[in-house]
DNA sequence: ATGAAAGCGCTAACAA
DNA sequence: TTGTTAGCGCTTTCAT
């Protein structure tokens, strides 16, 4: 068996609370000399802590849930998404430095979600991809801190990270503008969340240059959420691409599927239409030409998420709830100067 | 507090005991009557166990631990690589389905790893991007079941998933020869575990077609690791490249990254030069024009990583340590004909 | 078929 | 400054 604390005690002459107050660091307690001796010891046996234990005496168990949600990501074909993968290191890595240890689950059943974190008395839970209500659901049930990524809603008290969708759309919009692009288009699969604050962003925009409700109306177009879908979608609306010469779409993804798909079709890109999505991923610079985007730092918020989670879960006061990061515009070749 | 053994033994008149036995589905040594009854009540008052004590009294935790390695991956510029992403999603889905959780962690550290599977009381780890020499250190460390992804080694008794890499270098080579690319060139970053296999698939091919030694080695090129190092490569390699006019790239990001750095200097491809990849990403359908690749089934490999170290826990005799995937040859866009 | 009791390793309240 | 003690919730002999 591995080495327990009750072995350093007998081993330092002393009783197990004065090793595990050296473990805790309340060295304030214990004096100097047989600080370093169970210190020595400790380092020597490499005493290793049980987890087990932790978590059924002191009631603290050191974990962070992340939970994630699959269904829409699966349905969109977007589940081999790169945005995940630099997400979830990041996450963890984070979580590892403020100490904790990372649990992770991917569900869309609200009742594994807290029953998880019930069974493994997680402190604070990550949530990345659930709706509002599963959300606010699992905060009720589970009763612990919990910070979402990429969620609007209107439920007080809820802690989220995100990002400044609505100026993305603002700047995009702009620069289509000011490229001569007066007519482009906005791509998206819903109009909630993040892709309906874009699309907010576009509208301020729009109005400020006089745009008329209905006029916007016909801009935004709902693309459907699976592959074939879409193709049959962009086959349709060829024509009307054509004749607008730009398309602003909510993610990098869809822009480049949606380039390839062009491409394919013999239309220049940018020359005959113009491109431009959202996120500057790993798809942004791969695709041909490079797509002029709106950049945002996935890093940043997964290692903010964390952050504040685990200033919740220590009780600090005054943490701001809500935490949108800044958005920058990627011009690349995607987008051309309109004759 | 939540619902424990000891309320719903009071709750039913029996002891925890027979609750714990209902629990674990001992059914035979509980009468039908009371089996029902306690089942009933579990079920009402949604019983949750508390896995702090399940650990300590019980010693098994049901946790799995994924490590995986991060230096190299970040060193390549792939750590938004989408085979992570859909790894780790597909890992944690089998996991939970066989009745266990997914302890996530980030590492390069032998002692961060180790330390991790102890205090956690870990039944099974599963890893991925590590050395032999790390996962060796782990096993010996640990002394728990332990079941690699994608590595080559000579150290017995490891298990191990992963591709039949030498069939895939086999099946391009022969396709690129077929094509009249019978001077076309290998790129990998390393000459080290998969794509060491790789190479060697080649090179039973072309030994076939009767190469010699010598003129094998100047087929395969290494390239650097860091993206400003390859770029640099290729403006060198140019003219190599144009002369012998096939590139079978180790990876499909390779590649990708490949068509675009030429296509910028106005190569055509696959006119001038056919690029061919490895793997049938996200990034080999995104491109333009689209990989000619070897495919291999990513969440298959979790998924039999998970079911190998589910049984080896359950101590299951007979296991096969090493399995290796079939690949299959994707015939895309991006291999012309050789006139 | 059911129960009593000991103990897993640790923490924290309380004593000394 | 240090030690004693009583659990935390569960499993597991061993009785009954």
């Amino acid at each position: 068996m591995t080495v327990r604390i009750k072995d350093i005690a007998r081993e330092a002459n002393v009783s197990p609370t004065t090793v595990s107050n050296v473990i805790h660091g309340n060295t304030k307690k214990v004096s100097p000399a047989t600080l370093e001796r169970i210190e020595a010891i400790l380092h020597k046996r490499q005493y290793i802590p049980s987890m087990g234990a932790r978590m059924l005496a002191g009631n603290s168990s050191h974990l962070i849930g992340v939970l994630i949600g699959s269904k829409r990501r699966q349905e969109r074909g977007i589940d081999r998404d790169p945005f995940t993968s630099i997400l979830l290191e990041t996450l963890e890595t984070e979580i590892f430095r403020q100490g904790y240890y990372m649990l992770f689950h991917i569900s869309d059943r609200p009742e594994e979600n807290w029953a998880l974190a019930a069974t493994w008395n997680i402190e604070g839970l990550i949530t990345i991809g659930l709706s509002p209500e599963e959300n606010e659901g699992i905060r009720e049930k589970c009763g612990i801190p919990l910070v979402t990524v990429d969620v609007y809603y209107d439920i007080p008290g809820m802690a989220n990270i995100g990002l400044k969708d609505e100026e993305g759309g603002y700047l995009m919009a702009q620069f289509l503008f000011d490229q001569g692009h007066t007519d482009f288009l906005f791509l998206a699969d819903n109009d909630t969340g993040v892709d309906h604050m874009r699309w907010e962003g576009i509208v301020t925009f729009l109005k400020e240059q006089g745009s008329s409700e209905g006029a916007l109306r016909e801009r935004h177009l709902l693309i459907p959420s699976d592959i074939d879908g879409r193709q049959a979608y962009y086959q349709k609306k060829l024509p009307l691409f054509l004749e607008k010469q730009a398309l602003f779409f909510a993610s990098d993804y869809y822009a480049a599927e949606a380039v390839q798909y062009l491409r394919q079709n013999n239309i220049r890109i940018p020359e005959q239409i113009s491109i431009a999505g959202f996120d500057d991923n790993v798809y942004a610079s791969m695709c041909s030409p490079p797509l002029t985007t709106i950049r945002q730092n996935v890093p940043q918020k997964a290692a903010a998420a964390v952050r504040k989670l685990a200033a919740l879960i220590r009780g600090e006061t005054g943490i701001q709830l809500e935490e949108r990061f800044p958005v920058e515009l990627i011009i690349r070749d995607s987008v051309a100067l309109r004759r």
